[in-house]
DNA sequence: TCCATGAGTTCTGTTTCGGAACGTAAGCCC
DNA sequence: GGGCTTACGTTCCGAAACAGAACTCATGGA
């Protein structure tokens, strides 16, 4: 199968790697959400080849989780902005940040920390259950497919 | 920039994305959360070519991710099992999963739910804040960058 | 006039991908 | 024993994607 294709797939995780699962869209993301406007911050900033930065930038326009905004006119210029859409991210930005603190962090310890604007701490939020506020981990779940949209039913989670 | 340098970045998210940001990883890391562990089965459930597939395998068993065992002799055979690094992705597959069930689910609606065996109800988990228990949205939290670990000190997250 | 800035685009060589076929080691069945 | 099947990869090779440098275009300033 080609890459290209996977969002074709009934799955919310393949349809949402059809959006953000290209080489440097997250981290392109990452400069949205700290702030990053111009294409040439984010060049700066991401490293990414500037004709790979052109295209992603059109795909996530394209796709609604960016809006392209003239900023000048003569010359025209535009800036990037996440969309309701690109915001609802967020979730995926801060929890492969709270792995990568937990198991990719030198001895320095994470360089960036959030904090918790309401209670002023310096958090990693968690994941939590909407309904009874628990805690959730990877055994605290069981998936359930709709009938016809999976090759396999499986149980619950693996170790 | 080279992608495979990416992981030398002083960033949580770009070492995240250095072990899981390849293509097909996270669709193999979703079906190792399915209790899928052979390849065969990945191939099959994934669509990745067999080369490929191979590849990402061995990487994440370098990385820790996956652990690689032997469950027959004679002929010897394996099978991959998450390890408590790869099980602490939950939280990403999840949050991808949510992002998928909200803006690329078809009309038919999400095709897998999570229930949570506590509660009994089927749910998506969000950002909790570990200190307060209130939930964490993209404007709630603040940048906190370590002296010296980022090139711009940029302010809250944007809109 | 010459240089600089911002936002890309073009060009070209390198790397990675992806599909099909192959290899290997065993078990099964007649 | 001969042939078929399963499981887990590896090899081969053409196609696609990437990555770095240079170029374009519009404007503003010294």
């Amino acid at each position: 199968m080609r890459w290209s294709e996977i969002g074709g797939q009934e799955c919310s995780i393949a349809r949402t790697l059809s959006v953000i699962g290209d080489r440097w869209t997250l981290l392109v993301l990452r400069e949205a959400f700290m702030r990053i406007r111009r294409f040439e911050d984010f060049q700066q900033r991401t490293g990414a080849p500037r004709p790979i930065l052109a295209e992603r930038l059109k795909a996530l326009v394209d796709d609604g989780v960016l809006e392209r905004e003239s900023y000048c006119d003569h010359p025209s210029r535009y800036e990037y902005r996440l969309t309701a859409k690109g915001l609802d991210l967020y979730p995926v930005i801060v929890t492969l940040m709270t792995w990568g603190d937990q198991w990719m962090a030198g001895s320095e310890g994470p360089p960036v920390g959030l904090r918790h604007n309401q209670c002023g701490h310096v958090v990693r939020p968690s994941l939590a259950c909407p309904d009874c506020g628990e805690w959730v981990g990877p055994h605290d779940t069981t998936p359930i497919v709709r009938e016809g949209a999976w090759a396999l039913d499986q149980g619950a989670v693996s170790s």
